[in-house]
DNA sequence: GATGAATGAGCGTTCATTCAT
DNA sequence: GATGAATGAACGCTCATTCAT
């Protein structure tokens, strides 16, 4: 099935190093210079292994855009929960994912740019499943923001425009790097993010809430 | 000078005819197929000319992307303006505004999706140039932004991003059209932007405009 | 029958005006870039007419190609026997022959270059009359050595390598231009070429007819 | 740079061979055809290789006609040294190296005439190294000469273009050959030409070694 | 008679993929 | 299990030639 990618060598840690070391050259080469300007060779030399080892544990290019996009998504997986992790006060939850959200992003913005680049040269089976990713990461935002409105910190919202709204937000960093890289830092974004999208919702109990925070 | 497209062919009118041919026959492949993957056989075949005949209005492949994310911002251009004039209330304004560009973007979803994916396969002034005529459009909803604040309708923002927001909400309904298309309408999703965007932010006398506009 | 070059047009002055143009951008433009790399386009901008009109007075590139050797062969029959006309004595004829024959070289010397390196792309019968006519003019260098000879002002000599001696010395010219040129002026040339070849075959009258020319 | 051919293979054998299979089948086509009517399909039928193989042993067609034309010189300065060494007298050396420059030129006429007609194909610095070639190769013709004259077995001469007036004997068997090879054989040609240009500039002593050798 | 827009065969070149070692 | 030389389909592009105006 298509959606697994096939292996001619069967020894688990041997796939988990020759593909991380494939998906860590593609990451980087991908993200530089797009799927398609990207060699096998290219890719072979950065990732100082053969082309026919990548064959071997990979059955073509399309394979390798595959598992890089699903290597940048579970990124997200990693390390959105671990920032919130041991945050019980639910606006610090929200703001620690936000900004976690945003590092990650941040860190491989080739990665991000990729997936808007590439996604769509996948088949519709794996798009799909990227996608998938892709909500259960919006699900750990919009979890946050429910529980920000259930604690009456935040007014109702409409949830799933919401979270888009700062999914967005995140992307745009990396997708007009151009216009707010010579701008700004990222800490300087995530700030004024959170006062755009944030606080003109937070109801009195939440304002109060916020300034403890930033105490 | 590689900013301006070369053609061998002088006459005006074939220019203008030829060219659109081609564009309209690249923006519906590069949209769908995205830009590798269609070939210059591809474009001739749909525009109905001889792979010959392309080259006499344009110099290589890469001249036509650039014509075709050009025609597709300018349509930006031709929309936005047209849509705010002759209405005159601020706050009506800016949704006229946002409306006009949220239509402009759904007519050619592909389009938007392909400035996304192929922008940085042009080189740096070509890409400098897309990037200004972005600004340029920007700066329309800008402008109906600060108006609405001049006009105490809107509480005082944070325009450059708050614009932003609603550039990328705009291009969400294209990116993420795989989320949004199957759940709602475009108007749909057009009014629940403005109430997530715009409505938390106006003023008592904001939201009797509001009111006003609804009636 | 392929050794004349059809004209669509049929007025022979007008076939003597667009040729003459036509074949003088032709030598300017083959003898600077070579055959291949001159398009037909080129030679129209350069000649100052349309591509439509090439060809109207020539039926292929091929066409062109030859009529420009064959007006380059033309010219040493037009401008050795005009040299030598009125000189009477046979030593001062061989050397006035051998200076027109190495001026006509040096004058076009692209156009030699040419004929060296495309008269092998013209087909087998136009290549032997290109070689009839380079025989013609050999003919008339023959013929002043016979007459040095006959006249007793020069040893018995092998005439045909004689002949090709001296022919291939005023090539070298254009095709050794690399060495030459750097090194010294045609007038050079000629005087260290005649001091080389003719000198060292003449007889005592011939050494003494040599010395009066030189006063 | 631009002055060595750039190969995606590394093993030197393999490169040798490969070469070696591609270059001899783009001497008997580029001297049959020329080098712009030869295709690159035509070279791999030729070498019974792939056209992919010929782009891992080079980077372009051009990379070709350069190391064909190298080999080409290189042919004289293997043949020319072997052929005189060994021999001590200096007028037998003479003859020696002439006779082995015409052979070397007799056994690839096509070769000879390729080089005539597309050295100026090449990019400046590849011309220059390939007229570099033709000097070493001059040398040493020039230097029989010099010994001769030393010797007192021929008058002094204007070196320079004696020199290149046997090279251009030589190459006029291989540029005229239309001509001559009708008429003579090799050997008739070297002898005749030998008596034409050598035999004239003979001191007495000169003469008796010439006899001496016909004996 | 003059024009030049249109054509498409055919070129040089790339690169994902295979498979013998 | 690892290698990389070999392959050839398929691409972007050129340019001699035609023909409607």
């Amino acid at each position: 099935m298509s959606l697994t990618v096939k292996s001619k060598v069967e020894v688990p840690e041997l796939i988990e190093k020759r593909r991380g070391q494939i998906i860590a050259a593609a990451i980087e080469l991908f993200g530089k210079n797009g799927y398609h300007s990207t060699t096998i060779r290219d890719i072979a030399k950065r990732a100082d292994v053969s082309i026919g080892t990548i064959y071997q544990y990979v059955s073509d290019k399309e394979d390798v855009l595959f598992l890089t996009l699903i290597e940048v998504l579970d990124d997200y997986q990693r390390h959105v929960p671990a920032a919130i992790e041991g945050v019980s006060e639910p606006l610090a939850r929200l703001h620690a994912a936000i900004r976690a959200y945003c590092t990650v992003n941040d860190a491989k913005i080739g990665a991000t740019v990729l997936a808007y680049r590439e996604t769509k040269s996948l088949p519709k089976m794996r798009r799909k499943l990227i996608q998938e990713k892709e909500l259960a990461t919006n699900r750990l935002l919009a979890t946050c923001i429910n529980d920000c409105v259930t604690a009456g910190l935040m007014e109702e919202v409409d949830v799933e425009l919401f979270t888009y709204q700062i999914v967005m937000f995140a992307h745009a960093w990396a997708l007009k790097a151009w216009r707010f890289r010579p701008m700004m830092t990222l800490e300087d974004y995530v700030a004024r993010g959170i006062r755009l999208m944030i606080n003109p919702r937070l109801t009195a109990r939440g304002k109060k809430a916020f300034a403890a925070l930033a105490a």
